[in-house]
This record gives structure tokens, sequence and C-alpha cells, in this order.
DNA sequence: CTTGGGTCCTGTGCGC
DNA sequence: TGCGCACAGGACCCAA
């Protein structure tokens, strides 16, 4: 799936055309994404002004004015592209031409006040939305137990190193579960674990808290710079406006296996594992 | 409680 | 060109 810096490449994207925005019109063209979509979903929809779009972890939430927020997740291949409202009245009586038949995977479809074309795409269909009362969308079950933001305040030295004591589980396993640390995916914690020269292998409360404390500046940093570049694009995942985004070239071990190791006097080799069901990219003689 | 494995779904790219 | 298989950014659910 898109991690975090996609994730909030994307609400970037959204927030000229959304917040603030009203939803004209939603259309809900396939109901069974991860879960069913809530009842009555489209009409609560339409009609709602968008007062903020926030993101926490995964999650990108819309504050609608009234009083409810829409929950979005894009599980491993959602996309929401964004069609302008450009060449809308073509001439006039013309707007139901103006925008492209959907596709296939086109399953949400928020028509703005104004023309713009917000659209929820998701081959897989492991995406899920939720519309719920925003004084409960904290709690609700999809972001209740998610731990801090990793680039917020109450994530800090202190913080992870408590968190990883007496884990037995793989860092790599702990750094991918999302009551440890919010956000991180496959891909950033190979890259996160390669700077911090940390095995994906090793066993979580077997890293010195000093090792633990000094990977929180590298979650930052990598996820910063991920963010600065407009996150990754691989496979089908693209940003909003449909842009690439370029972070995935500034990838030292993901995907890289085979390549030499991009650490300075290492001259290992990157290498791949599969780890409970996925793969870890990592250079075994610079990462202990 | 923690941990590991299977599962949902579709598309793509590779080797043969 | 066609076919089958491995693999893909997530996270829930259940068994041990």
């Amino acid at each position: 799936m898109p991690e975090l810096p996609e994730v909030e490449t994307v609400r970037r994207g959204l927030l000229p055309v959304m917040e603030g925005a009203r939803i004209a019109k939603a259309h809900v063209r396939r109901p069974d994404l991860r879960w069913p979509l809530p009842e009555g979903m489209a009409e609560r929809l339409s009609g709602a002004r968008v007062v903020r779009l926030r993101r926490r972890s995964k999650y990108i939430l819309a504050d609608l004015d009234r009083g409810e927020t829409l929950i979005i997740h894009l599980g491993m291949s959602g996309r929401i592209l964004i069609a302008g409202a450009d060449g809308v009245e073509t001439r006039p009586g013309t707007f139901h031409h103006a925008h492209p038949a959907p596709g296939r995977h086109d399953h949400v479809i928020f028509d703005m006040e104004g023309g713009a074309r917000v659209t929820f795409n998701d081959a897989r269909r492991f995406g899920a939305m939720d519309l719920v009362a925003t004084q409960a969308a904290e709690g609700h079950r999809m972001l209740v137990h998610l731990g801090p933001e990793p680039l917020g305040n109450a994530f800090h030295e202190n913080y992870l190193a408590a968190a990883l004591r007496g884990r037995k589980t793989p860092i790599k396993a702990a750094l991918l579960d999302q009551r440890v640390v919010a956000g991180l995916g496959n891909i950033y914690v190979c890259e996160v674990l390669h700077r911090a020269r940390i095995s994906p292998m090793r066993q979580a409360g077997r890293i010195s808290s000093a090792r633990a404390a000094g990977m929180v500046p590298v979650i930052r940093t990598v996820l910063e710079e991920a963010i600065a570049a407009g996150g990754s694009s691989l496979r089908d995942y693209r940003q909003a406006d449909g842009e690439l985004g370029y972070f995935q070239h500034s990838f030292r071990v993901y995907g890289r296996e085979g390549e030499r190791c991009v650490t300075p006097d290492c001259g290992g080799a990157v290498q791949r594992r599969v780890q409970s069901g996925r793969s870890s990219f990592y250079c075994a003689t610079c990462q202990r």
C-alpha cells in the first residue's frame, strides 16, 4: 500500500479540491471494498462540505460540516485520482460528458461543487471507507489501537526503546506493527533498518536502548525525505494529481536485490529474504 | 498477552 | 504467443 508518505502526498494533493469544498454528489459504484461501505454513504456525503482533511497514520480523514467524518484507507492498491474542472462546460448542457466514463476499479466518486471529480480506485479492494460521527472518529476500531505518529511529539527515543523492550519478534515485524508506530510499511521499514544498520531479523528486545533510540531520527528523516519527494511511485501508485513521486529512486535496499550495498566502505550486497510473508531487503554485511 | 500464519482480491511480470 | 506461478505498498483474524 501506500505508506505514510504516500498517504500524506495524496492528502496534500486533495487539499485544494476538497478542503473547504462541498461534495455536490457522491456515487458508490461498488460497495464491497474490504468491508461493506456504510449504509447510505452516498446520500450522507452528497451536499456535505469538507471542513478539514486530516491524516492519521495511513488513513485520510475528511471532517464534514454535518458532524460526520469520512475515514479512508487505501489498502495495498488504492489510489485517489483527481480530474480537474477544466472543460467541464465545453458547451452548455454537456456536464455529464465532461469526465470520462469510470473505469473498472473506480469504486467511489465524489463530484465536487465546481466540477472537479475525485475518484477512489482500488483494484484489489483491500481499501476501506467508513463514515462515523466526528467525535467517534479517533475511537474508531481502525484507529483506536494505532501507536504514535512517527513525525509527532509522542514518538521519541524513550518511547521506542520502551516499546521494543522484551519483544521477541524480529525488529522488522515490530516496526510493521502499527501499534508500535503508526504509518510504516514494508518499504520504509527496510529503508529505516538499512540506514540504522540493524538486521531485520534481530529480535526487537535485543537491540540496545541506544540503538533503538537511534532509529527515531532515522525514521523521521526517511519519512520526511519521502514526503518531500512526493512519495514513491511503485506499480500502480501515483500522486492524486497523477504525477509520479520520485522517492523510489532514493531507495537504498528496497527492490535492489543483488546490487552493491551503498553504505560507504561496506562492500556487501543487498539480499532479499521473506519474513512472515513479506520481502525484507537488507545488507548482511553492515546490518547487524 | 504475544507471535506466526493464512487470508482477502486483482494485476503484472517472469520463466518455460 | 500462451500459461502458470510468484509476488505486490496492508492488516485482520485466529490458533498456538
